[in-house]
DNA sequence: TCAATGTGGACTATAATAGTCCACATAGAG
DNA sequence: CTCTATGTGGACTATTATAGTCCACATTGA
């Protein structure tokens, strides 16, 4: 049962893609090939970080995406947000049909602790880390 | 974008409910009453309790469910797992096809990271914590 | 023997995620 | 101006996971 999905997966590479090659505007095709992501999903993916306001994009000839933050200024959380919906535990901190029990519900008491962690952790990793972490000794999930 | 899901919710609804209710063999049909849970669908939710060993269960009239271990020996991450399957914050730390790209990532350190905090807390709130919740201030899910 | 109960497996339904397609808008190059 | 490379938007399909149901059967106690 895994947290992150593949859009999110995506996502980050991207990012991360996008934060190695500054200065420069990269087609989505160059991305999708440097991370092993199939291009039409990931043309999608790149909307949603568009109009999320993470990339920049422009059309036409030599066009491509961009960075529109720095990199200290995009965490983790945020991106996971804005890719799978609002970080919940449990449906009872989603307001729209939560749990009903909620009002009288002591459990959930855990599951806020528990979310407030996570929340807090993953909003103190950014990309900028992330690609420090690229440059020190790895690969972006095996990006060339 | 939820974490727990309907199952694990209704088990350790039906988990508090039993703990509420020692000594004594309750019927599905009424832990499904109390704590509101469609009835067939929480059969199958207690057979799985069963076979992971958390509750012991008793065929025939007056037959029921009851704890199989104290509820201090019961904790969060046991039955989240039992129910959803390990817990992993991304693919690459699920063994059968998990990323292939892993060897080289460095990105999966981070979610390594994240992964022992969140299997750290969740271990730590047993069933007894729960039911200690419920008997101070509420009620376990609402339930009576 | 009967009624109350759990068991097991197959089954359906619903929803979420992943992935695709196509017509269109835009920008630069010639 | 026109052609080509690109991103955009929305509808669409496919796949998988989760939720929920059904039914024949096993077991136990009265
Ligand atoms: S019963 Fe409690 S823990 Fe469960 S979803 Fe409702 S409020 Fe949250
Ligand atoms: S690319 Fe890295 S972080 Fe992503 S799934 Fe693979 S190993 Fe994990």
């Amino acid at each position: 049962m895994e947290i992150i999905r593949r859009n999110t997966e995506y996502s980050i590479r991207a990012l991360v893609h996008l934060a190695l090659n500054p200065g420069r505007e990269v087609t989505a095709a160059e991305i999708a090939e440097a991370q092993e992501i199939p291009l039409v999903y990931l043309q999608k993916i790149l909307q949603k970080l568009t109009r999320g306001g993470f990339v920049g994009a422009q059309r036409g000839a030599h066009g491509g995406f961009y960075l529109a933050k720095d990199p200290e200024d995009i965490n983790l959380l945020e991106v996971i947000e804005l890719m799978q919906g609002k970080l919940a535990i449990n449906k009872c901190f989603l307001g729209k049909d939560g749990c009903n029990r909620a009002p009288k519900c002591v459990l959930k008491n855990n599951w806020l602790q528990l979310e407030q962690r996570i929340a807090g952790f993953l909003s103190q990793i950014t990309l900028l880390d992330l690609v420090e972490q690229v440059r020190e000794g790895g690969l972006p999930g095996g990006g060339e």
